[in-house]
DNA sequence: AAATTATATAGATATATTCCTATGTGTATA
DNA sequence: TATACACATAGGAATATATCTATATAATTT
């Protein structure tokens, strides 16, 4: 699978959204938890989560009335680490 | 030396800047050499430079008339790879 | 000193982004 | 089946961003 870097970037380069990020660090959790740490209105947490989902950063997972989100890790890794080397000569 | 990450994906996350960068790549340019890349009038072109420039990952160094611009691979480096630890756990 | 050249800054406009409120959709429950 | 609940979508307003043209600044050349 490949990433749009362009989209990545843009994703991660708002604040609230990192802050989703480190919710979803080590455990999934669902939209109304996730707005608990926020002021902001359900419908924007929303959208900066369709942002980071549509970059791939997030994946979601419907249960019953709830839907739960988490990080992959691995786009994070490949996005991060792929731009890097684009511009960065490796050591060995 | 501390980055702003913020400032420095926000930076990234527009694909002329990112194009100003691969140029940057492998050798410093002036202003009018970076321009002839590009369809854009040339006060843009220093409008992208100075967004680059105050999120450190250029650097320029005026000689005569000309400004030459070079990119400091140590703040992608830290930004990209601080990123990444932030969220990934590194294996060992 | 005046003209030229290279770049930056200012101001305007179009578009994109972020937030809100209102409403739609799908699932569970009474 | 009607209602409530969790979340998403739509539409609008405020702000930010990207681009342009015009002009300022600073160094060089005539």
């Amino acid at each position: 699978m490949s990433y749009d870097l362009n989209k990545f970037f843009k994703a991660i380069s708002d604040p609230t959204r990192v802050k989703i990020m480190e919710l979803l660090k080590d455990k999934e959790m669902n939209v109304g938890e996730i707005c608990q740490h926020f002021e902001m209105q359900q419908p924007s947490i929303s959208h900066h989560l369709s942002i980071l989902k549509n970059a791939d950063i997030v994946k979601d997972r419907k249960q019953g009335k709830e839907v739960f989100y988490h990080l992959d890790s691995i786009c994070i890794v490949n996005c991060c680490s792929g731009f890097q080397r684009q511009f960065v000569e490796q050591k060995e």
